[in-house]
DNA sequence: TAGAATTTGCTAATATATTAGCCAGCCAAT
DNA sequence: ATTGGCTGGCTAATATATTAGCAAATTCTA
């Protein structure tokens, strides 16, 4: 047995922090026969009216070949349409169908109903602590990160 | 196009942030022709000698039936082996191989390199407090999360 | 304006995530 | 000893994640 490492693993605090919150949303979607990352592009398109899929890989956190995947479901689930766009042949337009419409209006206020609860369980400090802080993480306004070298390898594979 | 919801999708924030953080691990777990999940697991068993898979799966943050397949993949990678406990026949006992325990002497050091790095970029004050809010999410030390109530499905499938 | 870069969405292959369910082993109460 | 409940790890089926790479459309550049 080495030692340990000087640092605790953050990135895995941050999936069980997360894990630790939707844990309380997860029932609410499933309920509607809805995944996570069905969900998050709903409500990413419920806010603009329409998006293109690279948009929708930047705000929701979905690789590309992912999302062609998630589209595809939702498409034949009767939720988004997809529009080629005339002016450039490559994009396409995604839109939520009035089902969809319908579900997020459903949807939608036990999703902020459930985020009181976890307010008066969690405090409202802690809750905009936590606003405040991941979005410090996020923001792209500071030192560029430096990156480690990378050795050769001496052990096999 | 509906309204907004009264909150920013929490999970998905975190979702974001802890990208931005393993976006400067990566490289370097998969020089090591590791993934993330994997050098997970080889960094918690490296704290304590040996683990079961239960335990491994709570550490961890990975379900029993993902964890099955990628301990099947280590011990055929020759990075972990699995003993069955005399005692309870139902129970197993994962332990490095020495393969292992030198692959963690050689990715080790690079990772807390990088979390210097990191600190260097982010300042130390919020890497403390990331720690802090973090430990904070996770500890059970609250009033438990009031679970809103399913109503019964409207729209159709 | 032809050809080289770039962009966009895609497929393919493999690894992991999620949900449901199974089965052997253990344990407690009969 | 036997039954019923429970636990630990597993399989199966489907959805998503990750990496590599591709083809068509567009843009840039000589």
């Amino acid at each position: 047995m080495s030692h340990k490492l000087a640092y605790r693993n953050l990135p895995l605090l941050f999936l069980r922090a997360r894990e630790e919150l939707l844990q309380h949303f997860r029932p609410i979607i499933n309920h509607f026969g809805l995944t996570e990352q069905q969900w998050r592009i709903l409500r990413a398109i419920n806010e603009v009216d329409q998006l293109e899929p690279r948009e929708l890989c930047e705000i929701c956190q979905i690789l590309s070949p992912s999302l062609t995947g998630v589209l595809s479901r939702m498409e034949e689930m009767g939720l988004i349409t997809r529009t080629r766009m005339q002016e450039d042949q490559r994009r396409l337009l995604i839109r939520l169908t009035p089902k969809a419409e319908k579900l997020v209006a459903e949807l939608g206020p036990l999703i902020v109903e459930q985020y009181h609860y976890l307010e008066e369980a969690f405090g409202q400090e802690l809750l905009e602590e936590l606003y405040r802080v991941m979005d410090k993480v996020i923001a792209a306004e500071r030192a560029p990160v430096r990156q480690v070298k990378l050795p050769e390898r001496t052990t096999a594979d």
